[in-house]
DNA sequence: GCTTGACCTTCCCATCTTGGTAAGGTCTAC
DNA sequence: GTAGACCTTACCAAGATGGGAAGGTCAAGC
């Protein structure tokens, strides 16, 4: 039995975040002692934990629902679990690919960019005319 | 001299984006017709893509703002630009490795993981558990 | 001239996760 | 009893973008 700021430091997690998770559902409401403190076990906090190493590898709070559901779930199949993250990953290459792509078309701008107290400078060009079709248009927004 | 709609379609970026970027000092606030509507030269539209194709590239708006000073200054030093571009790319490059970090971690626990019907599930062990100290954990939520 | 449909305007809301802050209640140790 | 550390809720902020509502404007057709 511990209050939010002990199951904080605890897991990881800060109470702000705690109590954000709770608002949206990804946590159950906590109990409360009769002065409206919330408070947490240490199943609780292991559940914190969950949540926190989740978020270091990149889930959305949204994945970590299902996740915590098929890990509550003693029959679940990993296959469920696989899904997940394998989609994650999935997005997680799609991101790198694109943020690669930029990477690759401002060092070969930058290269060629004097870099001295000169004007001319290629970056400012390619973006004056508009590049030569890399640094994938599309899907750039969708972050 | 064009309305909102013609220099979104002529630039790439949308009418609710280009009002944003007015707002937020991106952009000088546009002209009006006496009816209040904005309108665009040629030119705007320009700088319109410009700051399409920075985005594009990955540019923060407040970057894009330096960048379209210097743009716009033609005695500036080739070395300013370099040096947002270079910056930018150490940006980019920091959060592909942290992005790689967890894409490693998760394809390690995923070859583990047998994917069928069985509960066993390594993926899910390691978040129970709080990994191997794997995928960065401070810098994770740098987003 | 009037209507219709496409366009424009502003304003508010939502996303997603996290931190900050303010005003007020509670607990603990002295 | 009081100070200080903690808790509560509630609001604001960020980043960039989309959605929608309510209302004004314009161009084309009848």
């Amino acid at each position: 039995m511990m209050n939010i700021g002990k199951a904080a430091a605890a897991s990881g997690v800060s109470a702000k975040m705690i109590r954000y998770y709770e608002s949206i559902g990804l946590l159950p409401a906590a109990r409360r002692t009769d002065a409206g403190y919330r408070f947490y076990t240490d199943e609780d906090v292991h559940v914190l934990r969950f949540i926190r190493r989740a978020r270091d590898l990149g889930f959305a709070v949204a994945d970590i629902g299902e996740l915590l559901a098929l890990w509550r779930d003693q029959s679940r199949a990993s296959a469920d679990v696989k899904r997940i993250a394998l989609g994650h990953v999935a997005a997680l290459e799609r991101k790198i690919a694109e943020l690669q792509g930029m990477v690759d078309t401002l060092r070969m701008l930058a290269v060629h960019c004097h870099g001295d107290a000169r004007p001319d400078c290629p970056i400012l060009a390619d973006l004056d005319a508009g590049g030569t079709g890399r640094a994938g248009r599309g899907t750039a927004q969708a972050t």
